[in-house]
DNA sequence: CTTATTTTCATACTAAAGTATGAGGTTTTA
DNA sequence: TAAAACCTCATACTTTAGTATGAAAATAAG
């Protein structure tokens, strides 16, 4: 099977080449030939000439249409699939990467968006308020904001937390 | 206007045609040259000939591409882009009508959940910094919570804003 | 028209959030 | 194994948010 395809491929791929081999050898028979006629007859050389290059001008255009490439376009269309807001909730993984959020940090920003002020989150992940706040810190680093309500709102709409 | 246009689109048009009948007179011009050569010296028939095949096959070559519009594949790639149904909220009217919130509240709500400063607050709606602190007082009282972080967070639980 | 509700504003104060800087320990990665 | 990334913590300070109280104007309802 494979071997089958691989032929066939050689086939396809080398059309062109066999093709204008095949179409040179048949145009150099017709120039002996004219060639031959314009010895015995002396016909007009110009026409003879003008005869090739109109023959070779057409192989050439022939040619370029088979060997050229058919330009490829990509073309993406955004598929907007619309999720409600808890129950469907899919984790924006690569932005998460992108922004490079740490899972300490989106622990954190869960926590803000649930309502937490920064002593409870403190209660709850048994760390200092200190660590609560570098963490808040960069967050907003990260997220680019400059309040928390401001770092939820966009938490949320980016799909980083549910 | 139109006519120029028009003598616009005729010469776009008919450029290869232009083009081509250039080339043509030059490569007559040549073969006549080469002809006088051939005449004057007497050199080989058959690289001369040799010569014009292979000029016009380029030539050929040449006029196809730029004559021929470049065949274009498209390929659609759909890329899923998830968007909050934000579309779809529904105010939770009744709700709203038995917590009381005025529509002055639920407006300084909404604008708490996008994440504004109470300052920022002040400069959209043309009040003082301490008519929005009153604002956001009542809204705390009335949705029984301490932070603003609670209040959008319940607000939205309970479909009061977007 | 009177009353109730809403909106507006101020003041003085406390609490919480946010900023900047520095440092050390632990885990992960190349 | 060394370097990078992450986590932890502290300190000092500023800014913003939140609290309590009081008052007046505007609007809506009875």
């Amino acid at each position: 099977m494979y071997t089958m395809t691989d032929n066939k491929n050689l086939l396809l791929r080398n059309k062109a080449t066999i093709v204008y081999s095949i179409s040179l050898a048949f145009l150099l028979f017709l120039l002996k030939w004219l060639e031959i006629r314009f010895i015995i007859f002396d016909h007009s050389f110009e026409i003879y000439i003008g005869a090739i290059a109109v023959i070779f001008t057409v192989l050439g255009i022939w040619l370029a249409l088979k060997l050229s490439k058919p330009k490829i376009e990509t073309i993406v269309v955004e598929k907007e699939v619309y999720v409600n807001r808890n129950e469907n909730f899919v984790l924006n993984a690569s932005l998460v990467s992108q922004l490079e959020l740490s899972k300490r940090e989106l622990e954190i920003l869960s926590l803000l968006a649930q309502g937490h002020s920064n002593q409870e989150i403190t209660a709850k992940l048994f760390v200092s308020l200190s660590t609560v706040k570098t963490h808040i810190q960069n967050i907003f680093e990260k997220l680019d904001v400059k309040r928390r309500t401001q770092a939820v709102e966009k938490a949320k709409r980016l799909n980083l937390i549910p």
